[in-house]
DNA sequence: CTAGTGACGTGCC
DNA sequence: GGGCACGCCACTA
């Protein structure tokens, strides 16, 4: 898989997630079939050029919490204010009730997925 | 080319 | 809960 081609697959997954739902860096690596390369995932959102109309504050970490890192210039702290304006509560520190927004996709949302992954 | 760093996750202590 | 090692690999110096 070369590497535009991850992003775009990062992209349309990250685009299903629905107002007001969270998924993890790891959950996308494996739905976009690239098990344990969550940390890519993460390179391809830091790739997109804002503003975007893809919902990429809805990808926090597998502990709950926003990463937090100096060399996001701002883009964490304007994570934690999208996520707040959508409903989701989160802490000075960046954590947040993960379980209780985590998103699983339907069946639907699967079909539409393996669709769009299948454009590409 | 090599080494270090990092929007990560899991396993283990 | 915290910390560390390791696997992952793009990017930078």
């Amino acid at each position: 898989m070369k590497g535009t081609d991850f992003d775009q697959r990062v992209y349309a997954m990250v685009g299903q997630i629905p107002h007001g739902y969270l998924s993890t860096y790891g959950q996308v690596a494996d739905r976009i079939g690239a098990y344990g390369c969550a940390r890519q995932v993460g390179w391809a959102l830091r790739r997109l050029s804002l503003p975007t109309l893809i919902p990429w504050q809805r990808v926090v970490n597998a502990q709950g919490r926003i990463s937090m890192s100096l060399s996001r210039e701002g883009t964490d702290w304007m994570q934690r204010d999208l996520l707040i304006a959508e409903g989701i509560p989160v802490d000075l520190e960046g954590r947040l009730p993960l379980k209780r927004f985590l998103w699983s996709p339907d069946e639907r949302q699967i079909s539409q997925m393996n669709q769009l992954l299948r454009a590409l």
